[in-house]
DNA sequence: GCCGCCATGTTAGCGCTCCTTACATGAGCT
DNA sequence: AGCTCATGTAAGGAGCGCTAACATGGCGGC
């Protein structure tokens, strides 16, 4: 078969070129089509253009590619989360709706990530890896709840692990409910961006984070 | 065989008994035992007691059966929404606190229900049925919004379909994240539920809802 | 009270997937 | 060059979704 030689770009390839990389994109690929339980290892496996048993030379079995992904998946939303808080710049608050964005933005041009991380029933305790980059992301949410807290006199300062969940929460309840693509779900009256982005604001107001700290404006 | 008789209780049953509700109940211990995905057509019909073939005469097919669990949990759902809220006795704040717990037990109690009806990516459209009960679920919520809101002075009332699906967000988002009694996910400095009640009030406090309207619960 | 119909159940079987075991091959070290 | 081991293949067992063809028995029509 030709397959097998036309990847010469891969230099480090044993027989077929990286595997391991390439069953992975497959899954992702079949994961955004299909759904987490659409994927299926065999067909990996084809679309790799391996026979059925190769994988098993890379993973255990069905569930630890999947948790491979996952642990990807959640190294690339903490690159999104961080890059879209940028540190807190200009100022928390402009920076924390960036970043509500971001998180959307994420479950919805990455869904076959987000379903791997949050929708396949993976636990957290697969792996090693895919623990130790799940916490990393949502480092990044305690910070940027931290940075908003900064702002607040010392008396009114709520715990800012409590707060960075109810942030996760509502970000994960608006994208698992409403932020998908496909017509399969309610319609909305509003985007699911707009949704989350008015969901915080009310919630920021809430702890006295706002344009206007504790007198909304009556007129 | 004897079961096939154990069941005189039931004047209506053919051959087994009413077969569709015991596929229904055998599905609901398979879904809450191993995920919705675990969950297996012919594991179901031994349950019941009856060979791989059988459910096909009630069900077109997996996904049917799949669809017709979720449908009824819509329906438990709302009973249990509706109780709790119990017409928004005696205050509509005290009614809404809970509302939330009673979401969260929901989830809680009834895992193969709420896996059903949010993540085993049933489509609403799989059933005409599917999406009245669902509808009429989140217009339990949307009543309590309202409830709510009629508090407020006119200027100052948000949309109470927005109201309602913030609410419903977070609690998903609770819920889903860390709602789960198996230990597969994060661990709490606090329980869901109290979770969930905090960030309500703050949600609702963000509002001008709340017991003081401008001064955050610090106590 | 008997009979035929049809809903409900059965057995048999196809194609698929997950995963295991045994075998083949070729890359890289010595 | 030759050895070795990682990486691949081939073959097969067990289980599942689903279909087709066949069996059974409850119920309505006569």
């Amino acid at each position: 078969m030709s397959w097998k030689r036309d990847r010469p770009e891969h230099p480090r390839g044993y027989h077929h070129g990286n595997l391991k990389e390439e069953l992975v994109r497959a899954a992702l690929g079949l994961i955004g089509e299909k759904g987490p339980n659409g994927f299926t290892f065999a067909e990996a496996a084809r679309l790799a253009g391996v026979s059925p048993a190769a994988p098993y030379r890379h993973f255990r079995d069905r569930d630890e590619l999947l948790a491979d992904v996952a642990a990807r998946g959640f190294q690339a939303f903490e690159a999104t989360l961080v890059r879209a808080w940028d540190q807190g710049r200009p100022d928390p608050e402009t920076a924390f709706h960036r970043l509500g964005r971001a998180y959307l933005a994420f479950a919805h041009d990455e869904p076959a990530y987000y379903s791997a991380m949050f929708e396949a029933g993976v636990s957290l305790d697969a792996s090693p890896e895919l623990r130790a980059s799940a916490d990393r992301a949502f480092a990044g949410l305690r910070q940027a709840a931290e940075a908003l807290i900064a702002g607040l006199p010392q008396n009114k300062r709520p715990p800012a692990l409590m707060m960075a969940l109810h942030i996760w929460a509502m970000s994960h309840g608006i994208a698992a409910l409403f932020g998908r693509a496909d017509g399969g779900r309610r319609p909305l009256p509003m985007s699911a961006a707009e949704l989350l982005e008015a969901g915080m604001l009310i919630y920021l107001q809430g702890l006295g984070i706002g344009p206007e700290t504790a007198s909304p404006p009556a007129g």
